[in-house]
Formats: structure tokens, C-alpha cells, sequence
DNA sequence: GCGACTGTCACGAAGCGTTATTGTCA
DNA sequence: TTGACAATAACGCTTCGTGACAGTCG
């Protein structure tokens, strides 16, 4: 057979057995077979529930909304969940930039963010003149205009900046 | 006088009562005069101190640490601090980042990440070539080391990758 | 005397980690 | 018998939020 204990199975995944336990008391994973002895036994479907388990805590979702997840096995109810999840962590990303720039600022680092004349600087020296620089803008507008803006953005432009850039690289 | 009572001095700071209890408790912040009756009165002196927790707070610090800071007096140690907290958020922000695209991928949704193909295309159509970009590398590497890396690891490359283009670059 | 406020306990929450004690297997 | 492992149960961590009950202020 290819069950395996507790402790085994803990590993596998990189968790700790204690996680396990945890994780049987709460009905995120409770291994069908046991033992005569009363140990748990984990075989495929445990495993393959365990995947999903981990791929999930990895985007983020709490043990309670996975449960439900993997026990109501609806599409949508996913889907929405991850678009929150996504939300969520889009709002903590901004958070903890924020956290950054102010740590930086409490140790009087000078700030590390990119200017636009560094930019132009280092094009001009990989032989980006005005021209080429108005062809690059087109290209990265016409592939990845959403990476555009964030960009021009990440220089420290303002709305109005960004907008006329990216109407010229029409 | 300008003492305020617990609410009071707690709303200034958009914090609640109970927070300031548990800073009492715990010595963090802990009023030197209070009424005949017990009332903790907050002055001056708490509100400069509390500025300087809501500050490192923000940072990230723990309360504990604050404490110790606060305490202490000692600018070496606040430095120290915060270079740790430093480090850590940049951590966190690693790994937010790195959820933000697993769930983007659990999602389906297209890629929104800049590719390194798609950049080095970008920037052929706008006349760069090999010996072009190992130039903006080199200017990149020395103008901005550290915007450098966070660059190629917003590309998605890996940390090995990214250590070898900087070693290229010197 | 009434409402808004204060005081001091004390419990709860997330997601396990970490003992402590006892039972089972090779 | 001896380790290595299993079981359950329960406390610890962090930063407060949320009452409960009684005293105080205006």
C-alpha cells in the first residue's frame, strides 16, 4: 500500500504532524482509514485533497474558507473567493510599500526610486535617442499597456504625465 | 491644562481605549499623572511618546521593541531595528508578490507580469541590440544597483539568474 | 439620579507550535 | 526492554476587541 502515517505524510507536504492534527480536529483533512490501532492512515485521495489544501493556503485562503471550498466543490464559490483573495492581497502589497518608503525615510535613505532622467540617461547610453525612446513607448503600449502605465507610474509621474505619454505612443 | 482622559487621548490617535489599557499594562505607555479618583491623565509628554509608537509602528516594529527603544534612547538601536524591519518587509513583499501571481494563475487570468522576451523585443524595436543592453545593464548596475535587482526580479527571474547579469554587469 | 465615562479583571480569536502524558510497533 | 513513533489534551504566542461589574464625573 502507499498510505502512509502521520508524520510521513506531514513531510511530504512540509508540514508538521502537529499541522495535521490539527488540520483532522478542524474537517480540513481527515483521513478515511485508520489503523487497528487508531493511527491514520493517508493514501491517494488524502493526497490529492492535500494539494489543493496547500495550493490554496498558498493564495492566501483561511483553513475555514478552504474547507468549505473543497467540500461545497463549486466553481464559482472559488473563483470568487480567489478575486477577494486577490483584492486582499493587492490592498497588503500597497500596505507594506507604504512600510517600506516610511522605513526608508526613518533611516534617512536616500530614496531609491528610479527618476525619469535616470531612465533617459541609461537608454542614451545603450544608444536610445528621442526616436527610439518614442518607438519603445509605442511598443510597450501597444503590448502591455497596463505595464505601461504602472511603469510610468513606478517614475514618480502624475496622472496627467502618464496620460499624454501614453496618448503620443498611440 | 491639555490632559485628556483615556477616550479622548485615544481618538487623537485613532486608537481605542483598550489598546490604551493594554499599553498601560504592558509599560509601553503608561500616563505619570492620573486623578484622585485613578483617572489616567494623558499630557505632553504621553503625546510625544505616543507619536514615536504610532510611528514605528507603522514601521512595523513590535510593541515589545518599541518598549525597549523607547526606553533605551539609544540611536544605534533604532537604526538596528529597523534595518531588521527593513529586511523583513522586503521579504513579505517578495512573498506577497509571489502569491499575487499564484493567484493570478489559479484565476486564468493572462499574465499581466512583463516577460523578459517582451523586454528585450520592446527594446529592439527601439534600435537596442545585445551589445546595446549589456551597456544599459552595465549603466543600470552602476547608477542603481538595488532598483537593478528589484528590477529583474519583477522580470520573474530567478535569484541565480539575477546574481549572474549583475556579475556581468560590473 | 442619569448617562457617559472610568477602573480592573478576564476571555476570545488564527493557526498552529510545543510540551506532557500515555499507548503501540518492531 | 528499548527507542521511535502514535494518540489526545491543553497551554503559549501576538495585539488587542469585547464584554462584565462597579465606581466617578457633570
Amino acid at each position: 500500500m502507499s498510505e502512509k502515517t502521520i508524520t510521513a505524510f506531514a513531510r511530504q507536504f512540509g508540514l508538521s504532524r502537529a499541522t495535521l492534527l490539527y488540520y483532522d480536529k478542524i474537517g480540513l483533512l481527515s483521513p478515511k482509514t485508520t489503523n487497528q490501532a487508531g493511527y491514520r492512515l493517508y493514501g491517494v485521495d488524502e493526497e490529492k485533497r492535500m494539494e489543493r489544501v496547500c495550493l490554496y493556503r498558498q493564495a492566501g485562503l483561511s483553513l475555514e474558507d478552504i474547507k468549505s471550498l473543497l467540500d461545497q466543490n463549486c466553481d464559482t464559490a472559488l473563483h470568487q473567493a480567489l478575486e477577494d483573495q486577490l483584492r486582499q492581497t493587492s490592498q497588503q502589497l500597497a500596505a507594506l510599500k507604504a512600510r517600506q518608503r516610511l522605513i526608508m525615510d526613518l533611516l534617512g535613505r536616500p530614496e531609491t526610486q528610479m527618476t525619469v532622467n535616470q531612465w533617459v540617461k541609461m537608454l542614451e547610453e545603450a544608444g536610445v535617442d528621442e526616436a527610439g525612446r518614442k518607438l519603445w513607448h509605442q511598443a510597450f503600449e501597444r503590448d502591455a499597456p497596463q505595464e505601461h502605465e504602472a511603469f510610468l507610474y513606478g517614475l514618480g509621474l502624475d496622472q496627467t504625465e502618464i496620460d499624454a505619454i501614453r496618448a503620443r505612443s498611440q
